[in-house]
DNA sequence: GAACTAATTAGAGAATATGTTAAACAGCAA
DNA sequence: TTGCTGTTTAACATATTCTCTAATTAGTTC
């Protein structure tokens, strides 16, 4: 298919959340793990989840890394599960 | 969250391709089944899960059993998705 | 009732996903 | 160098997902 691994990303909750959470602009990965009862590990593995379907997309500011919504992806999922749907996009 | 079940229906091809298929009017569970190289069963797991979700809606008619398209929870999916990513809808 | 068709459920096994802790590693800054 | 931020790897435990065969249910027809 052609973005697979999109969707499994869109899968999982925290994921979803992270997602939501970078709706309005980039957050580095602590304040990310900051809202989350989970290892700092487990976040980094759902952060390589998201940026390998490229939902989201990484960049280095310093000691940080800041993530940031890829709304081109973001699109083309939307895109797809309207085609998928047989739902008409207004323009 | 509030589809949860829908976002994990959405994560395997076939349950997508399924949903696809569903697009332009209801398919019996057998015609459904013999565009698959896979066991019936198996496809009935799948059918079950869209269920779950409630992104299809089954209905007998005699020996068959149709589905079809639940374009309801279909749109509640890209609201959210909507929603999730910032994207406006443009009315 | 019996035979037949359509589809689901049950149970088992394999594979994948998710999460942990602990340790190592990478990049940058003071 | 030392410390901070964050990722990666490893070893492991648990849970869920996926697929199969076999059995069962539901409905039709004779």
């Amino acid at each position: 298919m052609l973005n697979s691994k999109a969707f499994k990303a869109l899968a999982h909750p925290v994921r979803r959340d992270i997602l939501k959470r970078l709706r309005d602009g980039q957050l580095s990965a602590g304040e990310i793990a900051d809202a989350y009862d989970m290892s700092k590990p487990s976040l980094s593995t759902h952060f390589a989840v998201l940026k390998s379907a490229r939902l989201i997309q990484a960049e280095r500011k310093g000691n940080h890394i800041y993530y940031r919504l890829n709304v081109t992806v973001a699109d083309e999922v939307l895109s797809g599960l309207m085609d998928m749907f047989g739902i008409e996009k207004e323009k």
